[in-house]
DNA sequence: CCTGCTGTTCACGTATTCCGAACGCTATAC
DNA sequence: GTATAGCGTTCGGAATACGTGAACAGCAGG
């Protein structure tokens, strides 16, 4: 699973798990750490001392908390593809437009990351808390809208090294979890330039992703426009209104960006 | 400098400074990395591999670029608090009403992070490209306006214990670079209610800062508002203007934070 | 073709990490 | 008031796995 060339550096390693498991628990002990990762206490311990001297981690009491340190590393990368700034700017008009959740995102290393996130009609703009949508989520490509538009763009080779590495996980009953019919869910998109998503990554979420590309028809990322399902109608004429808006949309930004 | 309590793990320490070069040096290949940081490169190698296969790093040829992989935790972090979200909303009406630069800080571990950013006058939202203030950044506590506006909050003790392990580094001629002149300072502070930088952190850059306060006294962040000194003129009287445009802001945020 | 530059691999020795047991400490229960 | 259970902390010792440097492969340019 976690396949690695060479020799990968196993404390490193160690302490990037210790780092996921605060996450996830959303703050945590360090004896909870250490049966969680059967450790022995003093080796977490000297790795949460170490990760709070840099800043990643926080000790508030006896709990530990993700660190604001991760904050200029994940700014810079947002930051370091200037096509991504533009591109982001986009999904406020869409949320706008549409009246429902928008969002841009990114495939690196074989997994989709949220970018930027707005909702419709909201007025606050960063307001974005509680959706599993918002900005920095990470997810699987074959589960989600833009995730499956930008597949479709990418050669076949390299969608299989994605799936070899990152699999088929199902979240729904509606996930596809067969190659096979990826594959052809993939040549339908290519066809109608828009992806998809009925209840396939959450249950009662639907959405509709396109992918973005570069002068050189290089994938840079996707946009989204979905909702829950009782407003996002099944039928063909709906979709295809929000499919135009986001095609629209994408057609002005890749005039945009090849100046 | 970076005392550690107990043994640090050097391993993850070396792996990190490694990420923290790649940034610095914004994409840097394996052999200038192993230069710069006295290493061999076969350690390096190991390095890179580890952390690309974490996510953390990106692979884009023979350079290393800071991967996506920090989002998903910087925006843990940034959420963690909902009381920071909350906040956050405020920097944009700011900016707005001052047509200045506006940001809402936070102090974690004696530095200074920008949690949300915002610029006036400009219609685009998520737009701070170049800004040496956009989100993410990381300041010190002496040399800008929020920062001296959290220490006057902050007891005595703390203020000491963050100078030691932090210094009172110079970034231009008016720096304050002494303990003594900084204690003055928040004196000062506490008693107008609202802290000033006069260039002390940019040449040309001057700023006014106040703290917001929670129910029980304790300090959760400050908003500043900021612009290039021709701009914001150093006359007491638009400086008040200013500092009570803030002082309202964080009125009203704070009885909105006490329901 | 050769030179200089990448990144990569590998065997070796030693420094480092990891463990486990013992220690303080606080809070709860009795 | 004492005992106990839980927490984080410290420390010595042992084996692992990290770091090194030299040798290798691939590529660009002279």
């Amino acid at each position: 699973m976690t396949d690695d060339g060479p020799r990968p550096v196993k404390t490193t390693k160690t302490s990037l798990a210790l780092v996921r498991a605060v996450r996830d628990s959303d703050g945590a002990t360090l004896s909870e750490l250490a049966e969680r990762l059967d450790l022995a206490k003093s080796t977490v311990h000297n790795h949460l001392h170490t990760l709070v001297d840099e800043g990643f981690l926080v000790r508030d009491g006896d709990t530990y908390h993700i660190g604001l340190q991760f904050l200029p590393f994940s700014e810079h990368a947002r930051n370091r593809n200037p096509l991504y700034s533009t591109a982001r700017q986009r999904v406020y008009s869409l949320a706008e437009k549409t009246g429902n959740e928008a969002d841009f995102i990114v495939e690196e290393n074989g997994r989709a990351y949220t970018l930027e996130y707005a909702i419709g009609e909201s007025t606050a703009r960063g307001l974005s808390e509680s959706s599993p949508f918002r900005a920095g989520n990470r997810f699987h490509m074959h589960n989600c809208a833009s995730g499956k538009a930008m597949l479709a763009l990418l050669s076949d080779g390299r969608v299989r090294e994605i799936l070899d590495r990152w699999g088929l996980p199902a979240t729904t009953a509606h996930t596809i979890t067969d190659e096979a019919t990826l594959f052809d869910e993939l040549e339908t998109i290519r066809r109608q330039g828009y992806a998809t998503n009925d209840e396939e990554l959450i249950d009662g979420y639907r959405s509709i992703g396109a992918a973005v590309t570069g002068p050189d028809d290089t994938v840079i990322g996707a946009f989204s426009v979905g909702g829950p399902a009782y407003r996002l109608a099944v039928d063909e004429s709906s979709t295809r209104e929000i499919a135009q808006l986001l095609l629209d949309e994408i057609d002005s930004l890749e005039s945009e960006l090849a100046l």
